[in-house]
RNA sequence: GGCUCUGUAGCUCAGUUGGUAGAGCGAACGACUGAAAAUCGUUAGGUCACCGGAUCGAUGCCGGUCGGAGCCA
């Protein structure tokens, strides 16, 4: 059991984190250990999803299993609780095998939802879509008017203004009748983990991503979208919001120039990037590296060693 | 060359009948419990092109300089 330990790897969004995760999974084999990868990207579950999502290949995994890519229909939408009842099935299932399981991505409640101990609270699809067609309504200003009667508590800890929590607050009241903590509790680990985070300086960040934007319209995003267009995902609730698929949708609308779309994922991307650091910081665990520290791989690499004492 | 318009936050632009200025976007920071590549909040940025004049006081009025746009020749 020692040798599984479950490793993660963590940070925003074209750091390099899948690279890493390779290169830690050989470093394991080459100490004669096992590991294979699970995915917490939540738009890579999308069979389909390849080239905005900066996907590793197949041909580029070195022969090492990757769990829970592919595993949703382009349809289908993605939620933080399925994600984590299919992710620590396969956690435990690799350790059962005396494989180390690392975890990777950038999406911060899905990795939240696996690595930290907490339970999501009952949904129903119908008061839910309720709620929404009253915020549509009446707005969120009202809505949290209602919440701070009910549980003046949670309406304290949301903004007025943020619709969506106030709608998924007052949906969890009416179904468990209890206050809802409306807080993120100080994060307790579901099980030892090494948390390895990849960033580096925001500037330098800014420059890799609008290359790698401008890449995924050279490496055919338009076409891909075509294609899962035709698979319908503009049905799609979650995958039709991704970041570069929305914009490569409105140029195919001719709603947006290529330059306009590119432009505008770029900035997208950026800001994404920013707000996933702002959910990292605060998760203490993780032990950050510099892709731009020639190093930072061999560092990594004795991080692992100690985890497991390889 | 003449006439008209124009120069305000990183960008696009409001505005002040003269009392040193705002919005949207961007940026930084933050929140985050079943859509999270989502949904939101906060803050920082401006000798109001430059020089001079009248005024208690100018970004605003007058004169000039420099830049931009259009029309006429």
């Amino acid at each position: 059991m020692e040798h599984s330990k479950l490793v993660a790897v963590v940070g925003p969004t074209g750091t390099g984190k899948s690279d890493l995760a390779l290169a830690i999974a050989a470093q394991i084999i080459g100490s004669g250990g096992a590991a294979e990868i699970i995915n917490a990207d939540s738009m890579q579950f999308y069979r389909g999803m390849n080239i905005g999502t900066a996907k590793l290949p197949i041909d580029q995994r070195a022969g090492i299993p990757h769990h829970l890519l592919d595993w949703l229909e382009i349809t289908e939408e993605s939620s933080a609780a399925n994600y984590q009842q299919a992710a620590r099935a396969k956690i435990l299932e690799l350790q059962n095998r005396s494989v180390t399981p690392i975890l990777v991505g950038g999406s911060m409640l899905y990795l939240a939802a696996v690595l930290n101990t907490f339970e999501f609270p009952k949904r129903d699809e119908a008061l839910r879509a309720e709620l929404e067609a009253e915020l549509a309504r009446v707005g969120a200003l009202a809505l949290h008017k209602r919440l701070a009667e009910r549980d003046p508590v949670a309406a304290s800890r949301i903004i007025p203004e943020n619709g969506r929590r106030v709608v998924r607050a007052l949906e969890i009241i009416e179904l468990t009748g209890e206050p809802f903590a409306a807080e993120l509790p100080e994060p307790e680990s579901w099980q030892p983990v090494l948390e390895i985070g990849l960033n580096s300086d925001r500037e330098h960040l800014r420059g890799r991503l609008a290359q790698r934007v401008q890449k995924m319209w050279q490496q055919g995003l338009i076409d891909e979208v075509r294609e899962l267009e035709a698979l319908g995902i503009r049905q799609g609730k979650t995958s039709s919001r991704a970041i570069g698929y929305a914009q490569a949708l409105s140029q195919l609308d001719g709603l947006k120039t290529e330059a306009e779309a590119i432009a505008e994922t770029v900035q997208l991307t950026n800001r994404y990037a920013r707000r996933q650091m702002s959910w990292f910081r605060r998760d203490g665990r993780i032990n950050w590296l510099d892709y731009q520290d020639p190093g930072y791989i061999a560092k990594a690499g004795s991080l692992v060693n100690s985890w497991l004492n390889l």
